[in-house]
DNA sequence: ACTGGTTATAGTAGCAACTACTAAAAACTA
DNA sequence: TAGTTTTTAGTAGTTGCTACTATAACCAGT
């Protein structure tokens, strides 16, 4: 007989075979781990997990709502208010995927990313875009924090709108912008 | 009998159910249609469309592919050249993701996302923040174009690093910023 | 050395969601 | 009315399982 591993450990080694590939089959995991495909599928069964066809089917779905979560990003942040060539407001929750791994502090961009889209959104053109923006970081931004952008429209000259974003957490104000965004309708 | 649809037109139906709903197995289509499983799995395999496990199966890797590209985003672009305090160069390309529908024209953040992280990757430090940023969109951006972005250090004062950012495409700057970046190390 | 408990393997029945195939009924069409 | 297309019926076989029963192997303590 060939040497046997401890239970435990095998178990531990099919985690870590299914996570790095998790379309592989009782049989061929069975193969793998040189057990039979009863011992399989009982560890898979102590250690709660699906069979293949699940565990795929899980993957799809999941997938497919982060898909969706992400390709819903038209505006970044949700617009909870708006009236339109006046005011807008949007809340973005910071995440950990938003964040630096070392420091778990915003990155820059999706604070930006909030208030630009904001000040896209308060504007009434379809064809706008973004011509000057000035920001500034007032606070570093961890995760978990809610923050919410404020944008007011200023001034409107010709195919210019002037527009500042004012973001803040719970707390305090963290980030300042002030756009200006143009319209290139004929 | 039921009044029954042309063929032609029940497989569009079918197309458009499996396509809002990729879960649906062969006998919850065939009631959907009203017609019988074999005349569905006929139906199927004349469209192409693979059964509902496969289905299932290419989603899930496809999705996970995206998602693995998207989380790759610690830099948004290549970084292609780096002199650490001195310059670097990345390289974005626009893709269909990143555009207005209406206008196929880029959405600023991403710009504005690609010179900040190029800003942050030259400075050297580990715990730096962007503290201001000073941007101008000289042109709209289309996709499919690639956009060449350069950073130089300007100048460095206690913990503020001045980076000047100019982003171009083939033909032109489009692009353009200035970012204060702060270290907050002790 | 024997007993008991854990661990591993073998094997059967049954299921869902199919494919692949044959055959016949129904509907439409020239 | 004959011929063709479309639809339905039914059978056999496949994959990747679950659920269950039964037996074998191993390991430890007394």
């Amino acid at each position: 007989m060939m040497a046997r591993i401890h239970k435990k450990l095998r178990q531990e080694i099919l985690k870590e075979k299914i996570d790095s590939n998790p379309f592989l089959t009782d049989g061929e995991l069975a193969v793998l781990l040189n057990v039979s495909i009863q011992t399989l599928r009982l560890d898979r069964l102590e250690l709660g997990i699906p069979e293949l066809r699940e565990r795929t089917k899980q993957m799809a779905e999941r997938a497919q709502d982060k898909l969706k979560a992400i390709a819903s990003n038209e505006i970044v942040g949700d617009l909870i208010d708006l009236e339109l060539d006046k005011q807008g407001i949007s809340i973005l929750h910071i995440t950990p995927e938003m964040v630096f791994e070392k420091t778990q502090i915003a990155r820059g961009h999706y604070v930006f990313s909030q208030a630009n889209s904001l000040a896209l959104a308060v504007i009434d053109a379809p064809t706008a875009l973004t011509g000057v923006a000035n920001v500034k970081y007032k606070m570093p931004i961890h995760v978990g924090e809610k923050l919410i952008a404020k944008a007011e429209v200023i001034r409107k000259r010709g195919n210019k709108s002037f527009i500042w974003v004012k973001t803040r957490n719970e707390k305090q104000e963290v980030f300042r912008a002030k756009f200006i965004m143009v319209s290139l309708e004929p």
